[in-house]
DNA sequence: CACCTTATGCCAACAGGGTTGACGTTATTC
DNA sequence: GAATAACGTCAACCCTGTTGGCATAAGGTG
């Protein structure tokens, strides 16, 4: 198995082998990050990453166990990025936002990378990192138990639903996955008017708005309601829905 | 092209073929999502689905132009289950309040189904009538265009992205997607308490968390701030943040 | 030094994926 | 009855992830 691979080959430095190679896990998963931001989900195959790595395919699998695993592998050192430079003030409702903030700008950065946004959860280093920080942060600002991982839970699963939906409106991938601006304006501005006079008539905004994030303006609506659950109530108050403004 | 045929074969009724085979787009949409809620996303396929529908799987390519088209067919069936039976009251916020948890409701029912949710805009009927109601739903209420299309692309992604996140946590899919319960549990809790505080001490409350959905609060949060909006000022205000509560 | 174990890379091969084109049969139409 | 379109099968193509065997280099130990 690679497992024990991984920590002895992690902690040494490789002068040259056999024909002058030196991969590593760092240039598997940056070369991985690669092909998929300039070529697309269709771009990440293990024959093509061994070309772009100047490698036989089959030699991804002496570092990763199979594609699966080098998968997880991508999403965690994404959050790795969206986490690096992070620097909390003690603030917990300023601190998230600007995580948030953070985990968005990254994914968006790789657009293509919204596949990976359902990746989540493998109890890797970087992630584990990013979760005790922040339940860490909702813990000290005295939230309880219950509902310092009802938060946790909504803060991650926005930001990565927005970033996924938001990448997606972005970039032009495999034909399954279509929604650019063009497709939406073909799409929509085709349609007769006579049978559909809402959609055609507000074609071009639909087109228009396809590039703008609505993210930012969720996640202050989140951390508002939160910081409102605070304020009103030191204890827990269960999964109720909130109702506010 | 499979274009004509989809017309001409929708209209007519045949009575039996050569291996006393009668397929249709239907019976393929509902084998399809037969396959998907049972054996997730790895048990369709086109081979799998021929097999199913006790056929070769290159009959499938008389009806679909390929395996992206199906799957936005599936897309569009489900937004169509998700729409039956809605019924408008006037009450604009009443209504998209009832409809995003229907469209919720069904994604949750076909958890597998997911993966639909990257797959949506294609111009296919059920989709567009049931944005043509939202948005004539909005334009009803006195929303301006651009407000209007705002609040329809945050109420969609927004019912989207909570069900694929929430269907996520409710599934085993493939390894790269494990997310359950016992995956969390197993993950979280066997993490040595030194190191990692925050999370051991909530490990079970984080995997008890997995089930449950934070879509309903998101949905009324989002409602609410969109009627603040309406009621604050009858012209459209642009793409600025909402601050509120 | 020799020696053995581990790490690392290549190669050939396998099962299974989507898709296509030719072909035959059936159903419909004129 | 003849022509045309629809529908289903079959064999084949190229791609995918993945594996086992083999060769070489590196590192540690005598």
């Amino acid at each position: 198995m690679a497992k024990k691979v991984v920590q002895d080959a992690e902690r040494r430095r490789r002068r040259r082998t056999k024909q002058g190679l030196v991969l590593s896990h760092a240039l598997i998963v940056e070369t991985a990050l690669r092909l998929l931001r300039e070529h697309g989900p269709q771009g990440l195959t293990a024959r093509r990453l061994g070309l772009a790595l100047g490698a036989d395919p089959s030699t991804v699998y002496r570092y990763f166990d199979g594609m699966d695993d080098l998968i997880l592998a991508l999403a965690d050192e994404l959050m790795g990025r969206a986490v690096a430079g992070w620097e909390t003030t003690g603030d917990w409702r300023r601190d998230l936002r600007d995580l948030g903030l953070r985990i968005h700008a990254t994914y968006l950065a790789h657009p293509q990378a919204a596949v990976l946004t359902a990746a989540r959860v493998s109890g890797r280093s970087q992630e584990i990192a990013a979760d005790e920080a922040i339940l860490g942060l909702l813990r000290g600002a005295g939230f309880p138990d219950p509902a310092a991982v009802r938060i946790y839970h909504a803060f991650i699963d926005q930001a990565l639903a927005f970033a996924a939906l938001d990448a997606a409106s972005l970039t032009l991938p495999e034909p399954a996955l279509r929604a650019d601006r063009t497709i939406w304006r073909a799409t929509y501005a085709r349609l007769p008017e006579r049978t559909h006079p809402n959609i055609t008539a507000v074609a071009d905004l639909l087109a228009a708005r396809m590039n703008s994030s609505a993210y930012p303006a969720a996640l202050d609506l989140m951390l508002a309601s939160a910081a409102a659950e605070l304020a009103a109530a030191p204890r827990d108050g269960g999964n109720e829905v909130v109702q506010s403004v």
